[in-house]
DNA sequence: GTCAGTGCAAAGCTTTTGCAGCGCG
DNA sequence: CGCGCTGCAAAAGCTTTGCACTGAC
Protein backbone atom coordinates (compact mmCIF):
# COMPACT_ATOMS: atom_id res chain seq x y z
CA UNK A 1 0.00 0.00 0.00
CA UNK A 2 2.78 2.45 0.08
CA UNK A 3 2.97 4.71 -2.35
CA UNK A 4 3.13 8.01 -2.50
CA UNK A 5 3.16 9.30 1.31
CA UNK A 6 4.95 12.05 -0.16
CA UNK A 7 7.26 10.73 -2.43
CA UNK A 8 10.15 9.28 -0.34
CA UNK A 9 12.04 6.21 -1.04
CA UNK A 10 11.55 3.42 1.34
CA UNK A 11 13.80 3.30 4.70
CA UNK A 12 14.08 1.44 7.62
CA UNK A 13 11.24 3.40 10.12
CA UNK A 14 9.23 5.56 8.21
CA UNK A 15 8.02 8.71 9.37
CA UNK A 16 4.51 7.41 9.79
CA UNK A 17 5.98 4.53 12.27
CA UNK A 18 7.87 7.71 13.79
CA UNK A 19 4.38 9.76 13.61
CA UNK A 20 2.94 7.10 15.80
CA UNK A 21 5.04 6.97 18.65
CA UNK A 22 5.83 10.49 18.55
CA UNK A 23 1.93 10.58 18.66
CA UNK A 24 2.02 8.47 21.82
CA UNK A 25 4.81 10.20 23.11
CA UNK A 26 2.94 13.36 22.62
CA UNK A 27 -0.29 12.30 24.73
CA UNK A 28 2.07 10.79 27.40
CA UNK A 29 3.63 13.71 28.01
CA UNK A 30 0.70 15.50 28.30
CA UNK A 31 -0.99 13.88 31.16
CA UNK A 32 -2.98 11.83 29.13
CA UNK A 33 -3.68 7.88 30.20
CA UNK A 34 -3.11 4.91 27.95
CA UNK A 35 -6.20 3.62 26.75
CA UNK A 36 -6.55 0.36 24.06
CA UNK A 37 -9.04 2.74 21.98
CA UNK A 38 -6.51 5.35 21.74
CA UNK A 39 -3.21 3.11 20.67
CA UNK A 40 -5.38 1.52 18.28
CA UNK A 41 -6.72 4.37 16.52
CA UNK A 42 -2.66 6.05 16.73
CA UNK A 43 -1.47 2.47 15.35
CA UNK A 44 -4.06 2.57 12.55
CA UNK A 45 -3.36 5.74 11.36
CA UNK A 46 0.46 5.43 11.76
CA UNK A 47 -0.17 2.33 8.95
CA UNK A 48 -2.31 4.76 6.10
CA UNK A 49 -0.95 6.69 3.51
CA UNK A 50 -3.76 9.08 2.78
CA UNK A 51 -6.68 10.76 4.88
CA UNK A 52 -9.52 8.69 6.50
CA UNK A 53 -12.91 9.05 8.11
CA UNK A 54 -14.30 8.23 11.03
CA UNK A 55 -16.17 5.72 9.81
CA UNK A 56 -13.75 4.23 8.18
CA UNK A 57 -11.23 4.12 10.40
CA UNK A 58 -13.98 2.56 13.20
CA UNK A 59 -14.42 0.02 10.11
CA UNK A 60 -11.00 -0.63 9.47
CA UNK A 61 -10.25 -1.14 12.86
CA UNK A 62 -13.44 -3.96 13.49
CA UNK A 63 -11.94 -5.73 10.46
CA UNK A 64 -8.91 -6.20 12.26
CA UNK A 65 -10.74 -7.70 15.48
CA UNK A 66 -10.50 -4.47 17.53
CA UNK A 67 -14.02 -3.70 17.88
CA UNK A 68 -13.69 -0.12 19.36
CA UNK A 69 -16.29 2.44 20.15
CA UNK A 70 -17.31 5.03 17.32
CA UNK A 71 -17.14 7.61 19.98
CA UNK A 72 -13.78 6.71 20.97
CA UNK A 73 -12.29 7.50 17.67
CA UNK A 74 -13.99 10.61 17.38
CA UNK A 75 -12.27 11.54 21.18
CA UNK A 76 -9.22 10.49 19.65
CA UNK A 77 -9.19 12.34 16.55
CA UNK A 78 -10.41 15.14 18.22
CA UNK A 79 -7.41 15.19 20.93
CA UNK A 80 -4.49 14.59 18.27
CA UNK A 81 -6.11 17.35 16.31
CA UNK A 82 -5.84 19.66 19.10
CA UNK A 83 -2.39 18.94 19.60
CA UNK A 84 -1.84 18.95 16.27
CA UNK A 85 -0.72 15.67 15.26
CA UNK A 86 -3.26 15.11 12.92
CA UNK A 87 -4.43 17.02 9.91
CA UNK A 88 -8.55 17.55 9.96
CA UNK A 89 -9.31 17.94 6.27
CA UNK A 90 -13.43 19.06 5.51
CA UNK A 91 -14.30 17.55 1.94
CA UNK A 92 -18.20 17.58 1.31
CA UNK A 93 -19.46 14.48 3.14
CA UNK A 94 -17.82 13.60 6.45
CA UNK A 95 -14.27 14.48 8.16
CA UNK A 96 -11.26 12.87 7.59
CA UNK A 97 -8.00 12.95 9.11
CA UNK A 98 -4.65 12.21 8.32
CA UNK A 99 -1.27 12.21 10.31
CA UNK A 100 0.68 15.52 10.40
CA UNK A 101 4.51 14.43 10.16
CA UNK A 102 6.81 16.51 12.25
CA UNK A 103 9.05 16.75 9.07
CA UNK A 104 6.80 19.26 8.06
CA UNK A 105 6.69 17.15 4.98
CA UNK A 106 2.96 17.20 3.98
CA UNK A 107 0.64 16.56 0.49
CA UNK A 108 -2.80 18.33 -0.44
CA UNK A 109 -5.38 16.46 -2.21
CA UNK A 110 -7.19 15.94 -5.65
CA UNK A 111 -10.89 14.49 -5.44
CA UNK A 112 -12.50 12.97 -8.20
CA UNK A 113 -16.28 14.62 -8.83
CA UNK A 114 -17.12 11.67 -10.58
CA UNK A 115 -16.33 8.62 -8.45
CA UNK A 116 -15.14 10.46 -4.74
CA UNK A 117 -11.82 9.24 -4.86
CA UNK A 118 -9.05 11.06 -2.91
CA UNK A 119 -5.63 11.23 -4.19
CA UNK A 120 -2.78 12.79 -2.21
CA UNK A 121 0.03 14.86 -4.44
CA UNK A 122 2.46 17.16 -3.23
CA UNK A 123 4.10 20.18 -5.27
CA UNK A 124 7.33 22.44 -4.44
CA UNK A 125 5.92 25.55 -6.32
CA UNK A 126 2.50 25.51 -4.78
CA UNK A 127 4.12 25.21 -1.18
CA UNK A 128 6.25 28.39 -1.82
CA UNK A 129 3.63 30.34 -2.94
CA UNK A 130 1.76 29.24 -0.03
CA UNK A 131 4.48 30.52 2.36
CA UNK A 132 4.83 33.74 1.06
CA UNK A 133 1.81 34.35 1.85
CA UNK A 134 2.43 34.15 5.75
CA UNK A 135 3.98 37.44 5.33
CA UNK A 136 1.49 39.53 3.16
CA UNK A 137 -1.60 38.45 5.40
CA UNK A 138 -1.88 39.80 8.74
CA UNK A 139 -2.38 36.58 9.89
CA UNK A 140 -0.37 34.44 12.14
CA UNK A 141 -0.44 31.40 9.91
CA UNK A 142 -0.78 27.58 11.49
CA UNK A 143 -1.77 25.49 8.22
CA UNK A 144 -3.33 25.18 4.62
CA UNK A 145 -5.42 23.51 2.83
CA UNK A 146 -5.09 22.66 -1.03
CA UNK A 147 -8.56 20.87 -2.57
CA UNK A 148 -8.41 20.56 -6.66
CA UNK A 149 -11.59 18.73 -7.71
CA UNK A 150 -11.68 17.26 -11.31
CA UNK A 151 -12.16 14.24 -12.84
CA UNK A 152 -9.74 11.25 -12.53
CA UNK A 153 -8.80 9.36 -15.67
CA UNK A 154 -10.79 6.48 -15.09
CA UNK A 155 -13.90 8.24 -14.95
CA UNK A 156 -12.96 10.34 -18.41
CA UNK A 157 -12.32 6.38 -19.84
CA UNK B 1 -8.49 38.76 -15.20
CA UNK B 2 -9.33 41.83 -12.78
CA UNK B 3 -7.76 41.13 -9.22
CA UNK B 4 -9.55 40.74 -6.42
CA UNK B 5 -12.96 39.44 -5.51
CA UNK B 6 -13.87 42.13 -3.03
CA UNK B 7 -11.19 44.91 -2.77
CA UNK B 8 -12.49 46.24 -6.07
CA UNK B 9 -12.99 50.14 -6.64
CA UNK B 10 -17.26 50.46 -6.89
CA UNK B 11 -18.13 50.79 -10.94
CA UNK B 12 -21.57 51.11 -12.63
CA UNK B 13 -22.80 47.26 -13.06
CA UNK B 14 -20.92 45.51 -10.71
CA UNK B 15 -20.04 41.77 -11.31
CA UNK B 16 -22.03 41.00 -8.43
CA UNK B 17 -25.07 42.43 -10.25
CA UNK B 18 -23.96 40.56 -13.33
CA UNK B 19 -23.82 37.01 -11.56
CA UNK B 20 -27.59 37.45 -10.21
CA UNK B 21 -28.73 37.95 -13.87
CA UNK B 22 -26.73 35.49 -15.22
CA UNK B 23 -27.67 33.13 -12.71
CA UNK B 24 -31.64 33.97 -13.18
CA UNK B 25 -30.73 33.78 -17.12
CA UNK B 26 -29.46 30.54 -16.88
CA UNK B 27 -32.07 29.03 -14.46
CA UNK B 28 -34.67 29.57 -16.96
CA UNK B 29 -32.74 28.86 -20.09
CA UNK B 30 -32.49 25.32 -18.79
CA UNK B 31 -36.23 24.58 -18.56
CA UNK B 32 -36.43 26.03 -14.94
CA UNK B 33 -39.60 27.73 -13.59
CA UNK B 34 -39.09 31.53 -11.26
CA UNK B 35 -40.10 31.34 -8.06
CA UNK B 36 -40.18 33.66 -5.28
CA UNK B 37 -37.80 31.65 -2.60
CA UNK B 38 -34.93 31.08 -5.74
CA UNK B 39 -35.10 34.59 -6.69
CA UNK B 40 -34.85 36.15 -3.21
CA UNK B 41 -31.74 33.25 -2.32
CA UNK B 42 -30.19 34.26 -6.02
CA UNK B 43 -30.29 38.04 -5.24
CA UNK B 44 -29.40 37.52 -1.73
CA UNK B 45 -25.90 36.05 -2.82
CA UNK B 46 -25.69 38.78 -5.55
CA UNK B 47 -25.15 41.22 -2.23
CA UNK B 48 -22.49 39.27 -0.41
CA UNK B 49 -18.71 39.75 -0.80
CA UNK B 50 -17.74 36.31 0.56
CA UNK B 51 -18.90 32.87 1.26
CA UNK B 52 -22.10 32.30 3.64
CA UNK B 53 -23.54 29.09 5.34
CA UNK B 54 -27.55 28.16 4.53
CA UNK B 55 -28.41 29.51 7.69
CA UNK B 56 -26.91 33.10 7.14
CA UNK B 57 -28.38 33.27 4.61
CA UNK B 58 -31.97 32.09 5.60
CA UNK B 59 -31.23 34.23 8.36
CA UNK B 60 -30.64 37.06 6.28
CA UNK B 61 -33.66 36.76 4.25
CA UNK B 62 -35.46 36.48 7.13
CA UNK B 63 -34.52 39.60 9.00
CA UNK B 64 -35.28 41.57 5.47
CA UNK B 65 -39.17 40.33 5.86
CA UNK B 66 -38.60 37.25 3.33
CA UNK B 67 -39.24 34.26 5.03
CA UNK B 68 -38.04 31.26 2.97
CA UNK B 69 -38.26 27.63 4.10
CA UNK B 70 -34.71 26.47 4.48
CA UNK B 71 -35.28 23.84 2.65
CA UNK B 72 -35.79 25.89 -0.50
CA UNK B 73 -32.30 27.36 0.35
CA UNK B 74 -31.03 24.97 0.33
CA UNK B 75 -32.70 22.92 -2.53
CA UNK B 76 -31.19 26.74 -4.34
CA UNK B 77 -27.94 26.46 -3.28
CA UNK B 78 -27.57 22.98 -4.47
CA UNK B 79 -29.27 23.53 -8.00
CA UNK B 80 -27.02 26.53 -8.02
CA UNK B 81 -24.13 24.52 -7.34
CA UNK B 82 -24.89 22.02 -9.81
CA UNK B 83 -24.53 24.66 -12.55
CA UNK B 84 -21.16 25.88 -11.30
CA UNK B 85 -22.98 29.03 -10.43
CA UNK B 86 -22.25 29.30 -7.01
CA UNK B 87 -18.80 27.29 -5.13
CA UNK B 88 -19.64 25.42 -2.15
CA UNK B 89 -16.98 25.04 0.37
CA UNK B 90 -16.64 23.06 2.90
CA UNK B 91 -15.43 24.25 6.65
CA UNK B 92 -15.05 23.09 9.67
CA UNK B 93 -19.04 23.05 10.44
CA UNK B 94 -21.74 23.99 7.79
CA UNK B 95 -20.93 24.52 4.34
CA UNK B 96 -20.31 27.68 3.07
CA UNK B 97 -21.57 29.48 -0.44
CA UNK B 98 -21.04 31.84 -2.76
CA UNK B 99 -21.06 32.97 -6.41
CA UNK B 100 -18.68 31.70 -8.54
CA UNK B 101 -18.21 34.60 -11.24
CA UNK B 102 -18.27 34.02 -14.73
CA UNK B 103 -15.34 36.41 -14.88
CA UNK B 104 -13.04 33.82 -13.68
CA UNK B 105 -12.31 36.03 -10.85
CA UNK B 106 -12.04 34.21 -8.02
CA UNK B 107 -10.46 34.45 -4.32
CA UNK B 108 -9.47 31.62 -1.44
CA UNK B 109 -10.42 32.17 2.32
CA UNK B 110 -7.85 32.86 5.35
CA UNK B 111 -10.27 31.31 8.46
CA UNK B 112 -9.51 32.24 12.42
CA UNK B 113 -8.65 29.22 14.27
CA UNK B 114 -10.07 31.54 17.41
CA UNK B 115 -12.77 33.66 16.47
CA UNK B 116 -13.46 31.86 13.32
CA UNK B 117 -13.86 35.02 11.34
CA UNK B 118 -13.17 33.94 7.12
CA UNK B 119 -11.60 36.42 4.98
CA UNK B 120 -11.44 36.39 1.24
CA UNK B 121 -7.69 37.14 -0.35
CA UNK B 122 -6.14 36.42 -3.85
CA UNK B 123 -2.46 35.91 -4.82
CA UNK B 124 -1.48 35.81 -8.39
CA UNK B 125 1.53 33.35 -7.96
CA UNK B 126 -0.45 30.92 -6.12
CA UNK B 127 -3.11 30.80 -8.72
CA UNK B 128 0.10 30.41 -10.96
CA UNK B 129 1.34 27.31 -9.09
CA UNK B 130 -2.54 26.07 -9.00
CA UNK B 131 -2.69 26.59 -12.79
CA UNK B 132 0.49 24.40 -13.69
CA UNK B 133 -0.69 21.89 -11.43
CA UNK B 134 -3.04 21.40 -14.24
CA UNK B 135 -0.84 19.43 -16.61
CA UNK B 136 0.61 17.74 -13.93
CA UNK B 137 -2.09 15.32 -12.53
CA UNK B 138 -3.44 13.07 -14.46
CA UNK B 139 -7.06 14.72 -13.91
CA UNK B 140 -9.58 17.06 -15.82
CA UNK B 141 -9.70 19.97 -13.30
CA UNK B 142 -12.59 22.28 -12.72
CA UNK B 143 -11.84 23.77 -9.85
CA UNK B 144 -10.11 24.37 -6.55
CA UNK B 145 -9.81 26.23 -3.23
CA UNK B 146 -7.02 27.10 -0.94
CA UNK B 147 -8.19 27.48 2.96
CA UNK B 148 -5.54 28.84 4.72
CA UNK B 149 -5.66 29.01 8.96
CA UNK B 150 -4.28 31.19 11.81
CA UNK B 151 -4.67 33.71 14.39
CA UNK B 152 -5.94 37.28 12.86
CA UNK B 153 -4.77 40.07 14.33
CA UNK B 154 -7.40 40.71 16.29
CA UNK B 155 -7.60 37.66 18.02
CA UNK B 156 -3.60 37.90 18.46
CA UNK B 157 -4.12 41.54 20.32
C1' DG C 1 -7.85 3.87 45.02
C1' DT C 2 -8.36 7.55 41.65
C1' DC C 3 -9.45 9.38 37.78
C1' DA C 4 -8.70 9.19 32.73
C1' DG C 5 -10.42 6.29 29.12
C1' DT C 6 -14.16 3.65 27.05
C1' DG C 7 -18.68 2.09 25.16
C1' DC C 8 -23.30 2.73 24.55
C1' DA C 9 -27.15 5.36 23.85
C1' DA C 10 -29.19 9.70 23.47
C1' DA C 11 -28.95 14.33 21.88
C1' DG C 12 -27.52 17.98 18.47
C1' DC C 13 -26.61 19.77 14.05
C1' DT C 14 -26.63 20.30 9.31
C1' DT C 15 -28.67 18.69 5.19
C1' DT C 16 -32.05 15.89 2.56
C1' DT C 17 -36.49 14.05 1.45
C1' DG C 18 -41.71 13.31 1.32
C1' DC C 19 -45.81 15.42 0.45
C1' DA C 20 -49.72 18.43 -0.13
C1' DG C 21 -50.83 22.81 -1.93
C1' DC C 22 -49.66 27.00 -4.62
C1' DG C 23 -48.69 29.60 -8.62
C1' DC C 24 -45.68 30.46 -12.82
C1' DG C 25 -45.76 30.06 -17.67
C1' DC D 1 -54.27 23.88 -16.00
C1' DG D 2 -50.01 21.07 -15.63
C1' DC D 3 -45.94 20.65 -13.42
C1' DG D 4 -42.32 22.78 -11.11
C1' DC D 5 -41.64 25.41 -6.76
C1' DT D 6 -42.39 26.01 -1.89
C1' DG D 7 -42.96 25.15 3.01
C1' DC D 8 -43.40 22.24 6.69
C1' DA D 9 -42.21 18.39 9.11
C1' DA D 10 -40.02 14.14 9.30
C1' DA D 11 -35.93 11.56 8.25
C1' DA D 12 -31.14 10.87 7.57
C1' DG D 13 -26.52 11.28 8.26
C1' DC D 14 -22.25 12.83 10.96
C1' DT D 15 -20.51 14.27 15.36
C1' DT D 16 -20.81 15.29 20.25
C1' DT D 17 -22.21 14.52 24.91
C1' DG D 18 -23.93 12.16 29.30
C1' DC D 19 -23.21 8.52 32.21
C1' DA D 20 -21.86 4.42 34.44
C1' DC D 21 -18.13 1.23 34.29
C1' DT D 22 -13.47 -0.37 33.48
C1' DG D 23 -8.73 -0.34 33.84
C1' DA D 24 -4.15 2.25 33.87
C1' DC D 25 -0.86 4.12 37.01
Amino acid sequence: MPESGSRGPPRATTPLDDWARGAAATLSGTGYRGGRARRSVIEFLGRQDCCLSATEIFDGLRDEGKTIGLASVYRTLEQLSRLRLVQRLDFGDAARYEPLLATGDHHHHVICDDCGKVEPFSDRPLERALGRLGSQLDYALEGHDVVLRGSCSDCRA
